[in-house]
DNA sequence: TTTGTAAGTGAACGAACGTTCATTTATCTT
DNA sequence: AAGATAAATGAACGTTCGTTCACTTACAAA
């Protein structure tokens, strides 16, 4: 049997990521992919059932990357200074390299296609959660509820993030992130998180 | 001459809303639209130049009621506590009465059709420069950008709010806002905030 | 070298898309 | 009551949509 061709594969997906990044979900359409992918229309449907599948297998995709490399080096162990300041930099990291995969997820994530599915790691899971048992046991975190964890320690992260990314943000000023600002705004979060 | 029938505007607007928040803007069409308000394809290029300018149209409303709802009551020389805590309330009353409207924003707003826009409202500027100045004076907030205050004060806010809104919350959780929780999370901000 | 089979194709399907246009309808001015 | 005019319409425009299908191509096993 002839054999697949990897590059068609992976053109499809890069430019699939592409086109909705620039065009949105409305402006993505099959067949203008298969152009842009210098394939059939057919050929994307060997590789995918239908459109939402491509869709969702390329967020899935690129979700699982995500976190992945938000993972990197970290270790439940870590301080709770330590451990955030190595999240909020591999995510900032992934995301400078790889904008157009963030925005991707983001359009992905505020969209109606969210709900047919289930997003949920639980390898990320259970790192989180021994990370914070730990941080709580060694007094650097007060007890509280996951999801107030979460909206206090990534909340003002993600929103400087995307200031960042933003031509005027807000104010009409041009906001960049640095680490010392990056810093910074740790200490404040760390202070609020102290028990 | 013939006078235009208010009644057909407000049908076209309020389904459009509705196509979208269940569609997508993939899913939305100008002839779904007509269908939907009972009204001809014709009629919708009366209100509206083309589709684009529909979507614009509508986010612009949105977003002027959100902002004015956001600032009620509001004023510059209220307490950072009391100030927030009103600006959290108001927030977060409009979103929970108006679901679908907040689905709207944060939808247009990861979409690339933001791009074409420019968001900003002088007057709450001014609110939120005279709040954070009055606020350093009293030496209840700390000086920084305002990027950075926006970040630490409202990141987590509407991290919660997203999180209130899922069925499944990150770690599987049905997590539901209370205004205990958002009080707890006030304090902490305040802490962070702090000089 | 033949053969089986999955990869890959271009053309085509009916349906839906955004938008326009000739026409009718309702209301204001006279 | 007549005339003027903008609102409103249904049908239609050409284009593009997602998907399928009959067919060709390339490669592994025989």
């Amino acid at each position: 049997m002839r054999t697949r061709d990897e590059n068609k594969e992976a053109a499809i997906r890069e430019k699939a990521l592409k086109m909705i990044v620039k065009e949105g979900f409305d402006g993505f359409s099959m067949q203008k992919l298969a152009r842009a992918a210098g394939v059939s229309p057919a050929t994307i449907y060997i590789y995918y059932k239908n459109r939402e599948d491509l869709l969702n297998s390329l967020f899935n995709e690129i979700h699982k990357v995500f976190i992945a490399n938000a993972l990197e080096n970290f270790s439940p162990g870590l301080s709770l200074e330590k451990g955030l300041w190595l999240q909020w930099k591999n995510r900032l990291g992934f995301i400078l390299a790889n904008p157009a995969h963030f925005f991707f997820l983001e359009q992905f994530r505020h969209s109606p296609l969210i709900n047919h599915k289930d997003i949920s790691n639980s390898e990320f899971k259970e790192n989180m959660k021994g990370f914070c048992i730990n941080a709580i046991k060694r007094g650097e975190l007060a007890r509280m509820e996951p999801e107030i964890f979460w909206a206090v320690a990534y909340g003002p992260f993600y929103s400087l993030v995307k200031f960042h990314l933003q031509k005027k943000s807000m104010m009409g000023n041009d906001f960049k992130i640095t680490d010392h600002k990056l810093k910074q705004v740790l200490k404040m979060v760390l202070t609020a998180l102290k028990p």
